[in-house]
DNA sequence: CTACTTGATGTGGTTGGACCACACGCCTAG
DNA sequence: CTAGGCGTGTGGTCCAACCACATCAAGTAG
């Protein structure tokens, strides 16, 4: 067993007990490395695998904002992770755009109407229309999507689905350059996602879910994806 | 910018650019400290995230087991990550257990039945057959589920497949305990996954992915699970 | 008395150096 | 020709020191 993944069993063991909870705080550094009789190089290195997992997040200086917290973020983990693997080949962009597929459209199948993140996704597609910028309405879709899988209510679905578009999210910025005719293709996605909106608000579940299908699949279809491309 | 994070863009442009492939080996970490003009602590804090993540595997040593070499295990990160943070109750198990329907639900509905993945699924079914002891009998379950998911074809959700198992594995361990009549859960268990076989093998896709749905929420309801459970 | 300056303190961030355990492969003694 | 030892290069660990930063408290000028 490594130094570095003693002080990792530690922390996940105080995590599962409940004695550091999200917001809590580690011991500094030297001292944790005191209490555990390592070196404090391997305390970093634990702390740094936590950090990169979004476990974790150190701030450094003094007062509330400093010191070693928990957080949690687990899109930051599962995106970073996927990226990798993308960029290794490993994983083609054809199933991660699957994958997106496919979780998408069950969350729109269970988002339910009075949910309050389906609000903010109505918010979010009025400010979409007032908006001109390429850039500006691409991050606004971003987070429309994100708002229509929290609506599902599962967390799980939610951070997997945030780490998908993560990972693909340069290979799909410079798709966007493939496209003939911006305006005509932003119009059209204004009305697709009032469609899903619509279809989600009249409990049709299973309406929602294929047209969010047919608007991923689209987009990507029109921008010039293969079935065989590659990052 | 953190030093070590500048190594980490460094590897990952390497990998992307396809200079660093599977396989394919790091330079030493004291070289490659000095070639990127960091401290050989930054290097490997740089390298124990990639490690975490699945993405290298350090060797110590001389020969061709040494050194830092590039694996792919995207199973490896997600799992770890998925496991953290069920431990801070961000992640509830339910909707680990949901999320795992889902995806494993999809893989048999487009598992091909020529797939080789099918055929290795047939075979431990019959190792399970030939199967006294409860530990051996869940860990040839894992290995069936993981080969039906492969058999879909997509790497992406094989992965995320394979890091949920892992996150709730110690979950679904005590879970066990909970069973009245081990052999007769088990003789059940055996009939629902020569049924799921049964459906892909005919083509029935819908089919198998019911019974998927059925076979792990069947499993689970029978354990004790209960909607609110917390890991 | 108030308001600003200044230093002490504690945090993570980074570095260089040293030593260890290990595995391979050469090289010498038999 | 064989068997053993030893050199070399790898990651693993530890230590001591220094830096940048943020806060807070004491002290000082107004």
């Amino acid at each position: 067993m490594r130094t570095h993944q003693l002080v990792l069993q530690w922390i996940e063991g105080q995590l599962s007990s409940g004695q550091l909870a999200l917001g809590g705080r580690l011991p500094a550094e030297r001292s944790l490395a005191e209490q555990l009789q390592v070196s404090r190089t391997s305390v970093r290195e634990a702390i740094r695998v936590l950090e990169a997992m979004g476990v974790l997040r150190a701030g450094v200086g003094s007062g509330p904002e400093a010191g070693t917290v928990v957080i949690a973020d687990p899109t930051a983990a599962l995106g970073s992770a996927l990226r990798l693997h993308v960029a290794t080949s490993h994983l083609p962009v054809k199933d991660i755009v699957e994958t997106r597929v496919l979780l998408e459209s069950w969350a729109a199948s269970r988002a339910r109407p009075e949910s309050p993140a389906l609000a903010e996704a109505a918010r979010l597609l009025e400010q979409m229309d007032s908006c001109a910028e390429t850039e500006a309405f691409l991050a606004l879709d971003v987070r429309f999507h994100l708002a229509l899988a929290e609506a599902a209510g599962n967390a799980v679905v939610s951070a997997m689905m945030g780490s998908l578009r993560e990972a693909i999210q340069d290979y799909a910025g410079r798709l966007t350059g493939n496209l003939q005719n911006w305006d005509a293709t932003a119009a059209r996605l204004r009305a697709e996602h009032r469609g899903i909106l619509a279809a989600i608000s009249n409990h049709d579940g299973g309406r929602a879910a294929q047209l969010v299908a047919d608007h991923i699949e689209g987009y990507y279809a029109e921008a010039g994806v293969r079935p065989d491309a590659k990052a």
